[in-house]
Parts: C-alpha cells; structure tokens; sequence
DNA sequence: ACTATTCTTGAGAGCGCTTCCAAGAAATGC
DNA sequence: GCATTTCTTGGAAGCGCTCTCAAGAATAGT
C-alpha cells in the first residue's frame, strides 16, 4: 500500500494539513519545516493520492478527446494520429492526461455521454467531429461541459480550432490557374462535412477571382475514400476538365488510379492536386501536389485553447475561433515541376 | 451541481445506502422500494460521481496506453491508431476507458511514470513497446502495477499478446520460394526491436525448410523508413537478389522507389514483398504483396486480457502470452499473380 | 404461539485529500 | 513595552461514495 499523507506528516512530526500546504506550494510553511516535510517525502516514497485529490479539488486534469461515430472507420487516416501526438504532446507540457473517447455507433454515442462525460472524471473535451450537426455539441453546452471544437462548428460563438480548409483547397485552385488550366474540375468531399464544405468553397474563391464561372458538370461529390475518388473521376471525364481538384489525397488517389486505367496520363493529359499530405501522397507515381495541415500543432491548439477555459472561464472572450494557415506541397502531379523545375 | 446521493435519498425517502445498493444492484432491496428509487434518479438525473465511488473502491476503471518515446515519431504509422481502435472497441464494451501515455523524451517518461502511473488513476496499462528493453517494464513490475505488453516482452512470464511475426514472416518467404526463388535477401528491421528480429527468424526458419544457406550478403538491416528501404536496397543490389523480402512496406516502397530508379521492373527483374500492409502498400505499383497483421484485435485482447488480469489475479496463469496469427496478402510485387493468375 | 432464521433498512465510519478556522508565535508600529 | 498585525501551525469538517454492523421487520419452523 503506498503511504498517506497522515504516515508523512508523522514521520516528520507535523500535522496532515502542514504536509499539504508542502505539496501544494503554499507559501506560509516555515522553509527549514518545508525541508523536513520534502525529506519525509522522499524517504517513504509518497506519491499523492490523484483521486482523493480530485474530490475535493473537482478538478481531474483528465481531459476526454471525442471522436464520434463516423470518424472511427476513417481512423487509418493519418488525421487523429497527428492530431493526437500534437495534443498530447502539449498535455504532457501542462501536466494534463488525454483521454479517447471513441465510439461506433450513436447509441454508444449516448452511453458514453451518459458514463463517461457526466461522471466526474473529465474536466474537459475536445471534440473532432466533421459532420455538421453532431448531437453530442447540443447535450454539452446544455451541461455546461467545458469544450473546444476541432473543425468548423455550427454555431460560430462555441470555441474552436480548425486548419484554414478554405484558404488552402484556395491555394491550390489558383496554383491550377496560374499554371494556365481553366477547365477545371474538383472532387468535393461529403456534403454534410464542414471540411468538404469550405474546401468546396475555397474552389469557388479560387475561380471567382479568375473571374471563371462555375460550371456544375465539374463539381462531383466524393466520400472521402480511394473507390469514391475513382468513382467520381469517371463521372468527370466526360466534362473535359485539364485539372482536378481533389478535396482529399485519398480520392486524388482513387482519381489517379481511373485514370491511368483510362490510358490518360498525370500530368501531362490532366493535372491533380489533392488535399492532406498523407504519407501515401508521396508514395504513389506520379508524386501527388497536395496541401499540406498543421495538424500536431491543430491538437496542441486544442488543448491550449480548452486548458485556458477551464483556468479562467472569466478571461473567455465569447467567441473564440482559431484558424491554422495550411501549405500547398508542390510535386510532380500538378504539372509545376515539369514546366517550370528543368 | 449535479445532485448527489444524499439528495437522492431524501427525494425517494430513504436513506444513502439503500440509494446505494440500488445503483450497485445489490440483490437486498424491496422491489418497490427499488422503483422508487430509480424513479427519484430519473427525476433529478442523478449521475454517481464515480471520482467519489473511486476513492472507496480503489477502481478507476481506467487503463492507460503506454507508447514509448521512439515510437511516438513512428505515429503515423497505421499500427497505433488501428490497436488504439480495437482497444477502445472492448473499453466501450466493457465499460472502462482509455488514457494515452505518450511522451518523446526519456525524462518525460519517467516524470509521467511518476506522476500518473503511481497516483492511483490508472486501474493497469498496456505497454505497446517495440524496443527490447524498456525500463518502464522493470518499474512497474517493482511496483506491481498490473500491465499487459503488445509484441515480445525479454521476461516470457510478462503476460503479452503479440502477432505471429515469425510465421508472417516465414510464410511471405516460403511464398517466394514456391514462386521458383533461391536467392532471397531481406530487408531486416532495427535489430533492437523484437518485431524486427522475429521477422529476420522467420525468414531464416523459411531458408532453412528449404534447406537453403544463410548468404550474409543477403541480409542488411534498414530502420523502418522509406530512406531506408532505398538505402537497403541499394547495399543489397551487387549480390544479385531475384526477389527481396522487406520486414516493413514502408522500407518495401523505399527499395521499390529505389529499382525503379535503377532502372529494374518489379516483379519482372526482382519480386518484392513487404510487411503489415498500410494502406500505401496498395497505391504503389505495382501493389504491394505483404503480411497482413489483424491488429485491432490484437489491441482489443490486450484490454481483454488486462481486465482479466485486475479481475482474478488468482486465475492468473503464471505465464501468459497470446499470439495472433497474420495472413499473406498477394498483390502484383511478388510476381505470383503474372504467373498464374492471367 | 413462540423461537430461529432470513430480509430489509439506516446509522456511521472511513477512503485520502484540501481548506476553513482559530490559536499561538513572531514581527511590527507607536 | 504594549497593542496590533502578520506568519505559522494544527484541528476538524467535508468532498460523495461504499460497506460493515446492528436493529427491526418479515418469514419459516415446530
């Protein structure tokens, strides 16, 4: 059994409240007791008792990270990876632990929220959910749950982090401009993902400022996924883009794919740009030109954000959003290098 | 403030242990008190502090994760986030939770060892460590934290659940083998890391079925990256490989990235297979043929068997080691599929 | 009908910690 | 030098829960 606070306190002949006063750095202790007390410490090997603590303190430093039921399955994807190294990485800074919520349906979903969120034991959540109404956001603003949204939430007052989806799926158009395509096609995500949708409209941006009109036939919508990006490239073909925009590297890759089943090739007959950066992104021949998320500093973002709302609920402005820059990764895939790298 | 027991009680008109046994379904209760009981939790949403429940039952309920600093860098790996998965698939079904220990330096280690493992949050830990010795294993089994390790533990009586590294391997050679291959090298992984060293075994055990000599000129050891696969490949080259098996698809994709620099066909001039079948391993061509690991369920028996391991220490086998079975998957790299399949 | 057994319930201690309060010690002001 | 303020310390309450214990109610046994 590890020792308590009460075998400490008599093992250096002072009383439990002296020893705690020791532990928690509070000024009025007498430094040659404050030494005497560290010195029992250390002889017994005492570690504090995080629970007990926590009772009282209700404060757990435990915060939950919420990845809800849609995401699990695009858990290869190297998002939430990166996501949680960065935010770890940050917690192991400020003495916090994380948490992982995960789930596979909503009915677990609810469970969770029921057993886990409300129990006590998470002073806080970081929410990274890309769809655009998820229920759990409802049930914990009306609980009081302190939480941080990772992506775009619906009501723009709750506090948030998110890479700028609109400014780099932007970028990346006006990269096609620049390299002189004017047919150019995109592969949008799920509609019902804030991601998609800002990418979708970063595109849009992108053509208004060449003062090109949108032409419907070459917008597709995509899941995400590599067959999607196959898929959708097929129903695109017949447009005659000389470009594609693919709202993600996955379905740049199902694209990339089609098409060289189609006999056509990347880049010289179509240039492609994806989105993410995935390891697979460098992987596949020809290397794709994608754009690249700050996605570790995302998840310390996170967690610094959250942190500061549990400390000082006072200092919170009532809106508080922040937006990461991204960067567009230039390779062969685009057509850049060849006209311009020899 | 969340309502407490006390005012459960007092809204039903009984007292805090009967609201007590209630929640616990204690089997001594009256039926209608019970009801009325439930019926007084459901008007005031009561929920058990389970902070509070904890500090008496000496039960979290939480398992830690422990990954250890070198291979926070290798997170972007799909192993991570897929045992993560599985874990949190049984956590959910078994009503415990999940907490991430990351960290990417020694000394935090050891301050996290400190400050989490021993302060009373975490009920035991999975320890998902490649490197053959680490030190957390010693510490906690001085302190007699409970944990189960994923992959090979030095102590065989450390209870661990792993995949079939040695028989993956064995079986990807044996299937160059067949395939008419005699002079097989490998593409061996850090030799400090007991996947790495159960993969060159099983191709040794392969050779040795086919009763063929260990070249030495055949084996070099990459460090699990795509530079170097390249750089393996390319020391491996001048003894005249027909095919080459590499411990890892991401060192596969870099020795492949390498031939064709060279200007060699795959599978044509030399077959390659590779290791744990990412997803990359498919956007390459040609495909990747590799061993598939099913780790998802490697990660969720490990939950299984740490939970068994806090239930009955008395039914604890003094030895415990499970080992998941892998399964080769055929793709174009090795050849076979131009051989038979057309 | 009376005793022996089992059910049902409430009182109360206690898990290990923080923190309020009050008392005594030390320091300060005039 | 004495009253007043500030430091330092210990006592004790209490965070919300579980669980033992004992008492009273209900049931069974003869």
């Amino acid at each position: 059994m590890n020792p308590t606070l009460e075998q400490v306190a008599q093992l250096a002949g002072v009383s439990r409240s002296t020893v705690s006063r020791v532990i928690n750095n509070h000024p009025n202790v007498r430094p040659e007791v404050r030494e005497r007390v560290w010195q029992a410490i250390r002889e017994c090997g005492y570690r504090p008792h995080a629970v007990a603590r926590s009772l009282v303190t209700r404060r757990t430093g435990i915060l939950g990270v919420v990845i809800p039921e849609s995401l699990t399955t695009l858990f290869t994807d190297p998002f939430f990876p990166l996501l949680l190294r960065g935010a770890t990485e940050v917690c192991n800074l400020r003495k916090h632990q994380l948490m992982l919520l995960l789930f596979n349906d909503p009915a677990g979903e609810e469970e969770m929220y029921q057993r886990v969120l409300r129990n006590g034991y998470i002073d806080g959540v970081i929410v990274a959910s890309a769809t655009v109404n998820d229920p759990l956001v409802n049930l914990m603003a009306r609980d009081g749950i302190p939480f941080v949204f990772v992506g775009r939430p619906l009501d723009p007052s709750i506090p948030s982090v998110d890479v700028d989806n609109v400014g780099g799926a932007r970028t990346a158009v006006e990269h096609l401009l620049r390299l002189g395509h004017r047919r150019i096609a995109t592969i949008a995500g799920p509609a019902n993902m804030t991601s998609a949708q800002d990418r979708l409209e970063g595109y849009r941006l992108a053509l208004e400022a060449y003062r090109i009109p949108l032409d419907e036939s070459l917008v597709v919508h995509g899941d995400y996924t590599e067959d999607g990006g196959m898929l959708a490239m097929q129903r695109l073909l017949p447009a005659g883009p000389t470009a594609v925009f693919a709202a993600s590297d996955i379905m740049a890759i199902g694209a990339l794919k089609f098409l060289r089943q189609a006999g056509l090739r990347v880049p010289e007959d179509i240039a492609l740009v994806g989105f993410d950066d995935i390891p697979a992104a460098s992987a596949v021949e020809p290397r794709l030109t994608t754009v690249r998320q700050p996605i570790p500093q995302l998840g310390g973002l996170a967690v610094e954000t959250l942190i500061g709302l549990l400390q000082g609920p006072r200092a919170r402005p009532s809106m508080q959003r922040i937006v990461l820059p991204t960067e567009l990764v230039v390779r062969e895939s685009c057509g850049a290098l060849s006209a311009f790298g020899r």
